[in-house]
DNA sequence: CGGATCGTTGATCAACTTCAACGGTCGTGG
DNA sequence: CCACGACCGTTGAAGTTGATCAACGATCCG
């Protein structure tokens, strides 16, 4: 709840007197690791602001296998935007890494306080943008390098998050596989 | 300009007697084939919407191929968007695919427009929220799918896409290159 | 007509997956 | 508190996928 408003006054520059009466809009949430907040086939009514912990956005393929599409860290916003916008039923799982508090909003809930708050339009057009100029980034770096390339510089660029999170969720995120995400490591140690 | 008008009425709801001076924020160029509006190192100053024609943004990796990370058709909003906001130089490339109408808006005309008419704030919020839906959506297919697959299911999809855009440009946005594609255009026919 | 651009084809090669098996560690119930 | 099982990381061999390279055709445009 602090860490919420915290963000808001931070990015939209928005007033404390404000984000009190933002933050009554949202409910906060425990969830214990591994424990579901979407299944595939729910609608996703729900957008969620990472307070304390991890969460990740993902799915399952054909062949069974996991593949995340997001982690959502301290201060990051986490839902399926597609399902959230159109209230279909969503194709992903959102899933709890650590455990984690977490601040939720219903659809609803959000669409009342953007029209009670309209500067809050601001603040989740500066969150949606920064998070599009991001997977321009993500994108140039998936297809500019190897695999190996790829593990290298992203657990340079965030070592704190390859501590943080198991080998096979952070193989599931690269795209490759655990094995050969073992073989990678056993080059680079020695 | 027309095209734009229509776009904000759609999208944000925003009445006609508004969107007309919203309008007088951009100007609107003509952009012919393979004509660059943006190159790596450059800052990119500005926003662009397609109104006609087909703009890319594209990096050009180590060994000198190029990788599309977007495309832009009629009705769509394209920008390197951590340079756009940061200001600083960008990593990317934006050229027209084919000669394009294209309204333009600087970063500061931005800011300013905004300022005037908050409910813009909105219509943006929607664009990226959108676009960061699509994405989720297209990491998904990429993770969940041979590159077969994805050429086959993309062109079931897109099919007037494919047929607007050039093979090897359609490889670059797929990645892979266009000897493979050729591949699998003749497993496909026959 | 002539040159550049784009698509095609086939051979070779590297990157990565798959499968199967083993070892360590963590947490939970007896 | 110990022991068992589940979970996670590792290893190596064999098998695929898709990249690379080089050469040739076709088409478009000046």
């Amino acid at each position: 709840m602090e860490a919420l408003q915290q963000h808001i006054k931070k990015i939209a520059g928005i007033p404390a007197a404000d984000t009190r009466e933002i933050a009554s809009f949202f409910r906060q949430i425990q969830v214990k690791k591994k424990e579901n907040l979407l299944r595939e086939g729910m609608v996703c009514g729900l957008n969620y602001f990472v307070e304390q912990g991890c969460l990740r956005l993902f799915f399952t393929g054909h062949n069974g296998t996991e593949h995340t599409v997001q982690f959502a860290l301290e201060n990051w916003w986490l839902s399926d935007y597609t399902s959230f916008s159109t209230q279909r039923p969503s194709e992903f799982y959102i899933q709890a890494v650590e455990p984690s508090t977490v601040m939720v909003i219903t659809c609803q809930a959000q669409e009342d306080m953007l029209e009670r708050f309209p500067a809050m339009e601001r603040y989740f057009r500066l969150i949606h943008q920064r998070v599009h100029g991001a997977t321009q980034f993500r994108m140039k770096a998936m297809h500019d390098q190897s695999r190996k390339e790829l593990y290298e510089s992203f657990s340079s660029r965030f070592p704190e998050f390859v501590q943080r999170v198991p080998q096979y969720l952070l193989a599931s995120y690269l795209g490759f596989t655990p094995e050969y995400l073992s073989q990678l490591r056993k080059k680079k140690i020695s």
